[in-house]
RNA sequence: GUGAGUGUAGCUCAAUUGGUUAGAGCACUGGACUGUGGCUCCAGGGGUUGAGGGUUCAAGUCCCUUCACUCACCCCA
């Protein structure tokens, strides 16, 4: 193939597919049972939306974005969106949804953008579903978010994750907390790696969860967060870990979790997977953005969200290919140009009727077409050749009992429906 | 953006120190059974050995370039 798709960009594929349904399916069960709404929003903003809203000094910003001029005469830059929560604030303020009802809980799913160089678990155009709250302060809804999503591992039975939360503090502790850090790991300047160095002017709690081992030792003489909460911090956490005592598995605290994007604040978690998914294990993550609304010319209200990687969570899923129980076939086998015009029409029929329905479109042998019907896993097959349209009767056979019984051609959907109904009982 | 690894049939893999016409299993198609599936047996189709160049009497194999993929760093869901 001279074309092909371009990196970092994937086909899922049928046998694949069946497992995003049901993460979709999942998603939304859970979704509806916390009475969220779905959102729709476009894939293509204004640049300037992103940046404002993550942060005009992220990597994110700087070097992943998908951003070109639009045709129009003032060259409008757009972008294709690399995360979520920037347009659904967006579509919240644009829509004075707060003027009807401040508190809204809302979730989305589809494809977002980064250009990074591809590896396990992570492409440039990859999937998310996420979740944002709008107009809730209080920290029963954090930890409303984090059951909603214990809940959704516990319907696609995915095991062995692991949730990690912190506080990173508001506007008002988090200077404080920033420019102690700071000025400790100063201290330790020659110590640190070179990617911490650069960390250090640019995303210092970052160097707080840096994977070398040097550093590392350094940062666990680091001065705390939580010690520099604000009251008001502190409680809201706390809240948060009270409430969340009997998920399982319990929460771990992990001061050092930082977050990569600027509009976080307070409460900010990230669930990992225990195995199968390689160096990038965050299936999801998110936290508490209390300002960004406000900041992007909304209302002053409170955000919480989350999202999490479609294509990560398949990866989890694939290894227990539970397929979902399709309706069963029923296949036509033909024979004669009469015959094949004949179930033509009346696989049409049938198919009205709501039966899944195959049959083929050129001549071949009825052992090749059993070998096929077989092969596809039909429930039955209907045996239709010359002599059966003399006769005026169709043959249908059980695949599974091998027992074949002879219809006549006036009783033949009927008899099919029928059958596929008794069949529907007897599995369901 | 940085580093490492891997490219042979749709898939998983062979091919001796460089040596004839690049093979096998699975899958696919057909037949054994002129109108009946799973098992078995037989046959068949399918390859620019990622691409381009070089060395050599001779390259899947050695060298160079390039492309693609994979993993890791960075970053992040």
């Amino acid at each position: 193939m001279k074309l092909t798709r371009i990196k970092g960009f994937s086909d899922v594929l049928p046998g694949e597919v069946e497992t995003w349904q049901r993460i979709e399916d999942a998603a939304e069960r859970v979704f509806a049972g916390y009475n969220f709404k779905e959102i729709r929003i476009p894939v293509l903003e204004k640049a300037e939306l992103f940046s404002r809203s993550l942060g005009e000094s992220t990597d994110v910003i700087e070097k992943e974005m998908y951003t070109f001029a639009d045709r129009d005469a003032k060259a409008t830059l757009l972008s294709l969106r690399p995360e979520g929560t920037a347009g659904v604030v967006r579509a919240y303020g644009e829509g004075q949804l707060h003027q009807a009802e401040p508190v809204r809980k809302l979730y989305y799913l589809g494809p977002m953008f980064r250009r990074e160089r591809p590896q396990k678990g992570r492409l440039r155009q990859f999937h998310q579903i996420g979740a944002e709250v709008f107009g809730r302060t209080d920290p029963f809804i954090d930890a409303e978010l984090l059951l909603l999503l214990r809940d959704l591992w516990e319907e696609l039975g995915v095991a062995g994750t692991v949730l990690e939360v912190n506080s990173i503090g508001c506007a008002q502790c988090r200077p404080g907390y920033r420019a102690a850090l700071v000025a400790f790991l100063e201290g330790h300047r020659e110590e640190l790696c070179a990617d911490c160095d650069r960390r250090l002017e640019r995303n210092p709690l970052r160097v707080l969860d840096c994977k070398r081992e040097s550093c590392a030792g350094i940062v666990t003489a680091a001065p705390s967060i939580r010690s520099h909460l604000c009251a008001e911090c502190r409680d809201h956490f706390d809240t948060v870990l009270g409430l969340l005592k009997e998920l399982r598995p319990e929460p771990v605290v992990n001061e050092r979790l930082a977050r990569g994007l600027d509009y976080y604040c307070r409460t900010t978690f990230e669930w990992k997977a225990g195995e199968g998914l390689g160096s990038q294990n965050t299936v999801a993550a998110g936290g508490r953005y209390d300002g960004l609304v406000q900041s992007l010319g909304g209302p002053p209200v409170a955000g919480v969200g989350f999202a999490l990687g479609v294509e990560r969570l398949a990866l989890l899923l694939s290894t227990d290919e539970a397929g979902g129980p399709a309706a069963p076939l029923l296949y036509l086998a033909w024979m004669g140009e009469e015959a094949q015009r004949w179930t033509f029409a009346l696989a049409h029929r049938l198919r009205r009727r709501g039966l899944r329905v195959d049959l083929e479109g050129e001549s071949r042998s009825l052992k090749s077409q059993m070998r096929r019907a077989d092969k596809l896993g039909a429930g039955a097959v209907l045996i239709v050749g010359p002599d059966e349209m003399t006769n005026g009767k169709a043959l249908i056979r059980d695949m599974a009992t091998r027992e074949q019984t002879e219809v006549d051609f006036a009783d033949v959907d009927n008899t099919l429906v029928s059958l596929r109904e008794r069949a529907d009982q007897v599995s369901g």
